[in-house]
DNA sequence: CGCGTGAATGAACGCTTATTTACCCATGAT
DNA sequence: ATCATGGGTAAATAAGCGTTCATTCACGCG
């Protein structure tokens, strides 16, 4: 199973605009980029788009939803595989996220910065998401403190095991602005030292 | 002596010129914002910024290019101040951070999101600045692991420094990302505790 | 064969953009 | 008193934007 990271629903032509569309995103920004060069790179004039999208912010929109969506069931699979096991499960969530975050940076990066550009419902459904996968880490955290296996910085709280996520996840997630391929490094060694260092930050017990 | 973070060079008028860019720069993005908007906070039509800039692309230049140079000096201040201890050092430099990305962190998302759209050398000199801040993070564990104060995870090469040094960054940086006031945390508090977090990562010796 | 249909086209729309230009007016110096 | 100048304005420019429109083209079905 290849998992480009890409949107995979719609039509193949839809596909091939929203493969264009992140490609150009990644590069120079959803503002920047404009419907001309979308479709110019698949071979088109402007006008085409519309016959497969209703404008270009409902092509943002389903972009950044499916990415979403993706990382969400990807996520939900590698922590379900491990439950009940809190390091095991926090292992599994860093393992994903800094997989996905350097092997697929492109798409990762376009979810996470252009998200904001969203507006109504559309926003409001992706911050929903966002908010699921920020409280998977969260919720593993507080399961990992009351079996005493995690020592948290700063108490034994919601505040504490927040506070504790949020960097996490944000060290993962902007892996994909460093990353490039001709650092050193594989991605399985990537993955274990980052791995390790979450460990440390939930004060996993070492035995 | 009060620091908004903002830049300082220039005449009042090219100050209150950049405040109000990065005022709106924050709030969507410096494509998005025009120089209309811009000159329109200020009070004058948008031909009146070009006697105190010599384009948008200049001003965003020197904005971001200032924020950056404030942070360098206010970082090596603090860390000259406690020279010679790396986890002083480490400490002084996480506080640094936190202070800046989540009391400035109008400036300090500015700069952050907005500096790829710098080109040519202005690009380059910016990145020059990112490129010093993150080595003074790297040598002050790669001093720790050899006095064996720290204990890095992957080893005591410089690509462990560099892969301790990436997450303390991040996590500190992308504050700024979510740290809203309504949050019942001081900033004194938040400071301590990404301390802590950062002291973990770097595996410092608690005694 | 002829028709319906999905999809692409090129041209145009209305609007906004950054930037330049010509002009005007106050201030301060000679 | 005169003049230069810095800094403002309104207006013009050229380019680019997202989007719409009438038209055409190619293809599958009765």
């Amino acid at each position: 199973m290849t998992d480009t990271g890409l949107p995979v629903g719609g039509s193949p032509l839809q596909q091939r605009l929203a493969a264009a569309a992140v490609e150009l995103f990644y590069r120079q920004g959803a503002i920047a980029t404009s419907v001309r060069q979308i479709t110019e790179a698949c071979g088109l004039t402007p006008g085409a788009l519309y016959n497969h999208f209703e404008s270009k912010d409902e092509l943002l929109y389903t972009v950044v939803r499916d990415i979403h969506l993706r990382l969400e069931s990807v996520l939900t699979a590698a922590v379900g595989a491990v439950a009940g096991d809190p390091v095991a499960e926090l292992s599994a969530i860093v393992r994903v996220y800094v997989a996905r975050h350097s092997d697929h940076r492109e798409t990762a990066r376009v979810a996470n910065r252009e998200f904001p550009l969203l507006t109504g419902a559309h926003y409001d459904e992706v911050v929903a998401i966002r908010r699921r996968l920020r409280d998977t880490v969260v919720d593993v955290l507080l399961a990992g403190q009351k079996k005493q296996v995690f020592d948290l910085v700063g108490g034994d709280d919601r505040t504490a095991a927040v506070l504790t996520a949020l960097p996490i996840l944000d060290m993962c997630v902007h892996i994909s602005e460093w990353f490039h391929e001709h650092r050193p490094l594989s991605h399985a060694e990537l993955e274990a030292r980052y791995v390790g260092l979450a460990l440390r930050m939930a004060g996993a017990r070492t035995h």
